[in-house]
DNA sequence: TTATACTTGATTAATTCAGTCAGGTATGTT
DNA sequence: AACATACCTGACTGAATTAATCAAGTATAA
């Protein structure tokens, strides 16, 4: 189990707008050369952040891109789902036996330990957002132990 | 994020096993065909999780495998790392900036939150053991409800 | 001695991921 | 109006990972 480039990058970019002032805007040129990524790279997240409704832009020069939302009411959850298309796949649709019915139905009891997994991994992105990411990591690690999106899962 | 078919079907041979009485072996023949994987690939399994001590073996005719370890003394996170290696990835080693200094440490505070979501999928399948498991789904549920590893997390 | 079963490493096919490329469209500035 | 800047879009490709298969072997109970 992984966090892909797409997601890593993405959230990278994310934590940048989240730390604008209000008003302001980043170019696409200027989060490439910021992060590190290729400006094609950088399109090409943007773009789905932007059909995500997560990002809006402001074109011609001097344009650029802001969050759609205030940080706070961004979760890093939202921002996987918007890149990728989803969190935590489903064990049963991929590895069906080829029967009707879901494998795990009868012969173990695996599925709720990955459903239990999914529900965990999510609940907790969910619970993140933005706006607690905005700081220096060491700050930050203060920020999440207090957060109540932590307390939930302690 | 997903379970891989080595881990998924690692831990349905698992759970098989555990569902053995005492003294009793299944053979890697009956394990494929129990579970539908090609005797290569069940083969191939059963050696990772032989080299990773979780499971021993007879050999000759009527040989067959069985738990290195009471069922209660196995966890679904120690199957895993059998297979795979290990379970969530660091992130910052994979994704490193080219200099030297991990990029969210002075950029961002999104170490924390992978950090933390490492911990938690591995706190969580270190905690559900496969004498939990060896029921049919209905009954599991009930099982992980009340067991100590899902409490821990709940 | 012989069938059964385990052991091992190499190989390959399929899928996914990561990133690039090419060309287009919109808009602020001068 | 011209132009530079910036966003929009989808196709494409090479690399990496995953999922299995293949091909020989070795050990052991009957």
């Amino acid at each position: 189990m992984r966090i892909t480039s797409l997601v890593e990058f993405a959230a990278r970019i994310m934590v940048r707008l989240a730390g604008l002032a209000p008003q302001a805007t980043l170019s696409a040129d200027k989060l490439s050369e910021l992060e590190n990524i290729s400006r094609d790279y950088v399109d090409q997240i943007l773009h789905r952040l932007r059909k995500g409704e997560l990002v809006v832009s402001r074109r011609g020069a001097q344009g650029g891109y802001a969050l759609a939302r205030p940080a706070s009411q961004i979760s890093v959850g939202a921002v996987i789902r918007s890149v990728e298309g989803g969190i935590f796949e489903e064990v049963c649709e991929r590895y069906s036996c080829g029967e009707q019915q879901c494998h795990h139905l009868t012969a173990c009891g695996l599925r709720p330990v990955w459903e239990r997994l999914g529900e965990l991994i999510e609940g907790y992105l969910d619970g993140v957002t933005l706006d607690q990411l905005v700081a220096p990591e060491v700050k930050v690690k203060g920020v999440l132990a207090s957060a109540a999106a932590f307390r939930r899962m302690a």
